[in-house]
Parts: structure tokens; C-alpha cells; sequence
DNA sequence: AAACATTTTTAGTCTTACCTAATTTCTCCC
DNA sequence: GGGAGAAATTAGGTAAGACTAAAAATGTTT
């Protein structure tokens, strides 16, 4: 039983679409809600009532009417199994072909749609099995397993302490053109100066002497680990 | 007015589909029938008569009703930018990611929808301006210019004559792996040896000793130009 | 030129997936 | 416990793109 709970093959790129937002959306296991796909989406919550019924006939998910729905097993897996596209392609793409980690997500977003498994899985031997994608998250496995992130946002990271840059949302390139000025790219360490009440900018300091404020929404979407000091030896 | 025919953005997959077959069955200018597109596309005549439809309506080509279409020079120009995604995916998934000419094509068909203008520049770049794809086929610029090919069928050689393989249609692969299994890889040097008639198969000569009969089908199928002995110096 | 065969088009359905508008259900507050 | 407001669903419509069956145009034969 170790395998792939039999993901469902000729998904419509719809179908593939509401999966994987409701699995984005449905993280901690929580029931997801129609508001909350519609508005992923960018579609009409109508929309989203009639796709949800046809997405649970399909078995894809339980849908319980006015409160909310989560995915199945075989929902859960075909999700995955767009999730690993995506983020291979990222960075096969960023790798390979000279994309900045702004402008993959666009090219990966209609391309997971199209590509072969088997054509992924070459990508993969290209690339060396990679583990994370050019943002940081990780990349689910074949059969559907995916590491557990243990990553804390910068805004609840205390004054003083040092942090190493992990992982971000691929959705916005501006974000991530303004964050790479910054000069923080994946795995930059940086410390802590100072962190304001009230949703207020955090201080940091990338490199000795140079300090950078973050508002508290960007800080809140860069996910961090605290870098023990002297870790090794 | 060097520059290409304002192609028409946003076309869907099933537009796409239709343009490039009317493309390909039209290369000699005539009048394309419904029934030839039809049956390119695997589907019923009514609902050729139903995108022709819409397809004219958007002027991508003219329908006189009950005798053909013919391409408009948008339609066009549209269909040559499908072609040039195709081939160059076929020749960039051969290239860097160990396709065999056999399979290819049927991941290009379906990435071609998919792919961005600038993502097939990149593969482009990467591959150094690739002037044919993995079966001889001409890529056409990105300004939608298309070189002639004069090549001649195999069934039209005379027995004596030195030919070149150059050329042959993706669309089976059983074909293509066959065709490879006979020692025939593009650029192929042979002798053509004998030919038989009423549509006959023809004898040839690929390497000392060897010699491959093949099937007129197959042999109309394989493009060649003949060599003209000692051609250079 | 009439009759038959072929090709194409029209007519009428179906499915997917979206929309707006109207209704229903849930939640929260008084 | 009743009502206001938010959230979700149903109802009814549209568009693309496919289908089958029926009708019309074209071509071929005698």
C-alpha cells in the first residue's frame, strides 16, 4: 500500500485547478471555503458551488453544503501530483533555461497542465532530484509524499536572534523582485534588530552594517528557520 | 511591413488544432476540404462545419460553403507560430531532455498550446537557432517564414542514384522506430538499387552489403535529395 | 437530364465551466 | 428567540466545442 492512492488521470485543467487550491487553502487540514477557493481563483462563489459538486461526485472531495469541503485521499494525491509539476517545472525552468525565480510561476502555471509524467520525471533526473523548487517549497515525491515545513515567519522572530531565509510565496514577481534587492535570496542569513508593536516593520541586517526594514506584511510572508549559533563543531 | 502578420493572441487549443492541420493539408494553396480536416482531427464533419464557422467569422480564413477553406494571411501567420512551437519542442525535448524522435511528437502536441513565445526563445537560444526539427522538418522563423523543401519521395529515385534521408513525418511512431531500426537516420547516405513496379517496394543500399527493402507506402514517405557524386571540391 | 452517391451544412443536444440574480442557510448579536 | 448580515446555494443563461440525425448541395453515372 505504499504506493500513489491511484491518482485519477485526464483531470480537466479546471479540475486541476480547484485541487490545488484547495489543497493550498486546506494546509492544516481544515474544512476549506467556497469564499476562500472563489477568491483564490478568481471566479464567481456560484462557480465554485457548482464545480464543488461535480469535484465531490468525482470523489475528489467531501463536500458538506454551507460549511465546507476537504479533500479525499485520491483528491489529496492528484493535488499533490500537480504540485510536484509546478514546482519541478519552476525549477527545471530556472535551472536550465535562465528564468528569474520572478517570472517562473506564470510559465509553470499553464505548462503543469500539459506536461507528461513522464517528461517531469526527466526533468528530475536532469536537475538531480531536487528537494525544493527556486522558492523554497518543497517538492512532493512521486508517489505523493511531502516534507513537513517547520518554517516561522520573520515577524515572530525575536530581536537579536539570527535566522537563515527559507522559503516564500511564488505568487507575486514584484514581491520577489523587491525581496531580492533586498538582498535576501534563499538560505541568506540575516539578524534580528528590532521588531515594531502593532504590525509594525521589522529591522534586519543582511550583511554587516546594512540594515533593511520590512513591513510587517512582506516580513510575515518570509518563512524562516533560527540559526543556532556555531551549529556545527 | 517586414514584420509578422499582428498574430492573433489568446487562440484556444482547439483553434490552434485547426489551423495547423488546415496549414498542413493546404501547403499547396488549394482549397481545404471539410471532410480532410475532419479527418485529420478526429472528429465529426458537423463540427468541422461549426469551427469553420466561428474561424471565419474571426477572418483567420475564408469559407466558400460546400467548397473548401483557404488560410487568411493571420490565419496563417497564427498557424506558422504553432509550427515553430512544435518543432522547436520537439527538438529541444530530443536535444537536452533524451527524447527519441520517436516519441516526441506527442508531448509537443500537447505543450505547444501551453508554452509561452519567450519560453520558446529560451529553447532556442539554448539549442543555437536549430534551422530543422528531429525529422528534417523545416522550423519556421519567429516572423513566420518558412523554408521550401524540395525534397523528392523515395518511390521517385532512379535505381543507380545516391540519395540523402532528409526528411519524414513525425505523426507515427511505430514508423519512425522502424525506420530507425533499417540503419535510416537523418542525413543517411544510400544507394537506391531497384524498384519495382505497380507501387512496388524499393531496394537500396544504406551501407556496404546491407540492403533494406522497404514498402512504397514507406518509401513515399521518406523525403531524400539525391547526391550528386563528388559534390564538393 | 434524372437518379444515385458523396459531401457539407443545418438543426437540435450534451457537457464543461463560467456568469448574474434570487433564494436559502448559517452565525451572531441583542 | 428574532433579525441582520454574511456566506453559500439554486435557478437560469451564455459560449465553446463536441455529437447524431436530417436536409441540402454537389458530383457522377447512365
Amino acid at each position: 500500500m505504499g504506493a500513489a492512492a491511484a491518482a485519477p488521470a485526464g483531470l480537466s485543467r479546471s479540475t486541476e485547478d480547484y485541487l490545488k487550491a484547495i489543497y493550498a487553502l486546506g494546509a492544516e487540514g481544515g474544512p476549506v471555503q467556497t469564499s476562500a477557493i472563489a477568491e483564490a481563483l478568481e471566479v464567481a462563489p456560484a462557480s465554485v458551488s457548482g464545480m464543488l459538486k461535480r469535484l465531490a461526485e468525482a470523489r475528489l472531495l467531501e463536500h458538506v453544503p454551507y460549511r465546507g469541503v476537504q479533500l479525499t485521499l485520491p483528491g489529496r494525491t492528484a493535488a499533490l501530483r500537480i504540485v510536484r509539476r509546478h514546482r519541478v517545472l519552476e525549477s527545471y525552468l530556472t535551472s536550465q533555461l535562465g528564468y528569474d525565480w520572478d517570472s517562473v510561476h506564470e510559465e509553470a502555471e499553464r505548462l503543469e497542465h500539459a506536461v507528461s509524467d513522464e517528461l517531469i520525471e526527466r526533468m528530475v533526473r536532469v536537475l538531480g532530484d531536487p528537494q525544493h523548487d527556486p522558492h523554497g517549497a518543497p517538492i512532493p515525491s512521486r508517489s505523493g509524499e511531502i516534507e513537513e515545513t517547520a518554517h516561522v515567519p520573520l515577524t515572530e522572530i525575536d530581536p537579536g536572534l539570527c535566522a537563515e531565509f527559507r522559503m516564500v510565496s511564488d505568487k507575486d514577481p514584484e514581491r520577489l523582485r523587491y525581496i531580492a534587492s533586498l538582498g535576501l535570496v534563499l538560505g541568506a542569513e540575516f539578524e534580528v534588530i528590532e521588531r515594531k508593536p502593532f504590525r509594525g516593520p521589522v529591522t534586519i541586517c543582511v550583511r554587516e552594517g546594512i540594515q533593511q526594514v520590512i513591513g510587517y506584511e512582506l516580513a510575515a510572508s518570509l518563512r524562516c528557520t533560527i540559526v543556532v549559533e556555531g551549529g556545527a563543531a
